[in-house]
DNA sequence: CGCTATATGTAGCTCCGCTACTTATGAACG
DNA sequence: CGTTCATAAGTAGCGGAGCTACATATAGCG
């Protein structure tokens, strides 16, 4: 898959990732790649930055943990987080239904 | 539909539009209008490089015309334009795939 | 003549995912 | 004990693609 792709559709999976459960960058990095069959290895440099936009915009909280000496941040969804993943879902669907409709019913065939 | 989510798949929608036609860039954007239902309104300032930009790839070939005093370039698909076309759709089914089972499946429920 | 629709184009900005790198600890292996 | 790997987080800087804003030109309408 094209990484530009991803474009502004990152935070919905991110924040799909965080419904329902508290998890730290690494393992939601690892819950990506196991949600989507080894499709999406995202590197660190693109997911770290983006959870800190993402409590910068107030969607997610984090909290500094220690588990075996090693210095976890575990992010959990906010209540507007949630909202924003509603949104997201409802934004993905519209857009899905409308590229699908260019690239199914946009060609020689439709029109009927 | 915020303007990041077209990112990467505008190729797949200009290929798509000139698929088994051929048209010029102003009646492109609107073809996209009536083919989204009006969701996709591409400045021309998107549209134009674009189409430079799968000329120079060899997706497209471009034409000039006149046509009641109005310059026109129409651009149809190439052979390799064709592929690229289907490789996208390819790639769109296999990109909605998986942010679908993200979206979807990644959450709460599932894990059965 | 001015305004709108048609038609094409470019310069520059911005945003965001990616590359590449740094830092740090624990565990395993020899 | 030293090396290496897995875990864990982070930043600096790049690249590119879509967007904004602007420039250009003709036809047609009032």
């Amino acid at each position: 898959m094209k990484p530009d792709a991803l474009r502004g559709h990152l935070d919905a999976l991110l924040l799909a990732t965080l419904d329902g459960k508290q998890l730290h960058g690494y393992a939601i990095i690892e819950a990506l790649q196991l949600g989507s069959g080894g499709a999406l290895d995202l590197p660190t440099g693109t997911v770290y930055p983006a959870l800190r936009r993402l409590e910068r915009a107030g969607h997610v909280t984090s909290d500094w943990s220690t588990v075996g000496g090693r210095k976890r941040r575990t992010y959990k969804l906010t209540q507007t987080g949630q909202k924003a993943l509603h949104a997201e879902r409802d934004a993905w669907r519209e857009f899905t239904t409308v590229i699908d409709g260019v690239l199914g019913g946009g060609g020689k065939w439709a029109q009927t």
